[in-house]
DNA sequence: GCTTTACGAGACGATACGTCTCGTCTAGTC
DNA sequence: GACTAGACGAGACGTATCGTCTCGTAAAGC
């Protein structure tokens, strides 16, 4: 299947000086093919380790856990810097937002590793923290700032709850790529557009 | 925790003869506990089987493998009997559905089953499949039904997509129990129905 | 050029799934 | 009221995977 190319996967660079940037590359690459051929769950460390050419130390060395591993996969198969979107109306970021979103759902395995990260975090509360503060809250100005901007032009009004529009976004979202299947992505991104605006479509 | 009492969970009466209710009933209020305590991947088959006080090979000989166990307890945690409301009012059943849903959610692990399931069903066709007619098809008409009711008392028109208004209902719901904590559960509720009914809180 | 540390490889113990086997018990039948 | 087929509790077993440990080697930094 089609997947972001290795350069995009080294998002995050490694900060000690002596590991190896090729073998942290292999390893988020092979990560990206195993988990896209067999799910989150049918990905084991053994086979991301052979494939990337790679000791399991090596990755155990760098990540506590496999969790670990899928959280920074995930921020590399959908990295942020393509998601800050600004087209000069509200509606307009969030059309744009959502089919960027919807595209790296359709052309990575994305969707398999938050689903995985998501149910485990309900029993993991360390992992719960970490996709909180990694994914959740660290990726809020995707959401917040089109909305702020959105708020300064007078598109929305100051009692718009902006917290809520952003969360029910992403609930959104998540529920159409865990659940939903590829069929009818643009009248799902109309409908839930005007859903947030609070706006009827004619 | 607090959990369903035993008879709630006996929700689905088995059909073969010989089989023993009473372990039945056993394997899904030990699975209830456990899930409980541990999680959905914390919770292991021969826990569960040590507390339901019967072997592994009676859970086997019932349930093809762990998921599908969990797919019945989902089901006996979060009653469909108990989502059927009719308040009078498209909002005031949304209210009311609302409330039920969060009140399971926050009382029994449904919450950590269903996010196991669905994230073993990313990787596992048949669970989804499975998933899909058990969960998300058989209980279409909880929501359904309200909104053909609000459509023939001219709550809502002919165009209002009733469909995606289900859909982003699952979607808010879903969202909020797996990543949004208990706090705001009230506000939520009010800016969600609010959202799907397209009108604006004053 | 020396030292330190990561590296690839793979053995290892622990854990859990799902199967198999055993002897026992119970529900339906004659 | 015995008979019999099938479910029952118990637990050994093989397989798979996690994550740790231990090698000898290679490479980065001083």
């Amino acid at each position: 299947m089609a997947m972001a190319t290795a350069g995009t996967l080294a998002e995050t660079e490694p900060k000690a000086p002596r590991r190896s940037q090729a073998a942290h590359r292999a390893i988020l690459a092979a990560a990206a093919e195993v988990a896209a051929e067999r799910g989150y769950f049918g990905a084991t460390i053994e086979e991301i380790a052979a494939r990337a050419g790679t000791g399991k130390q090596t990755i155990y060395r760098w990540w506590r856990a496999k969790p670990y591993l899928f959280l920074e996969l995930y921020g590399a198969l959908v990295p942020m810097a393509a998601l800050r979107v600004d087209t000069g109306s509200l509606r307009g970021d969030f059309e744009a937002l959502l089919e960027r979103l919807l595209g790296f759902y359709r052309e990575t395995p994305a969707a398999a590793v938050l689903a995985g990260l998501i149910a485990e975090a309900q029993s993991d509360p360390a992992l719960a923290a970490a996709f909180d503060a990694r994914i959740v809250k660290a990726r809020r100005p995707v959401l917040s700032e089109p909305l702020a901007r959105g708020l300064a032009r007078g598109e929305i009004e100051e009692s718009f709850d902006r917290d809520f529009a952003a969360d029910l976004f992403t609930a959104g979202v998540w529920h159409k790529l865990l659940l939903g299947g590829a069929r009818d992505e643009a009248r799902f991104a109309a409908l839930l557009v005007d859903s947030l605006l609070q706006e009827r479509r004619p």
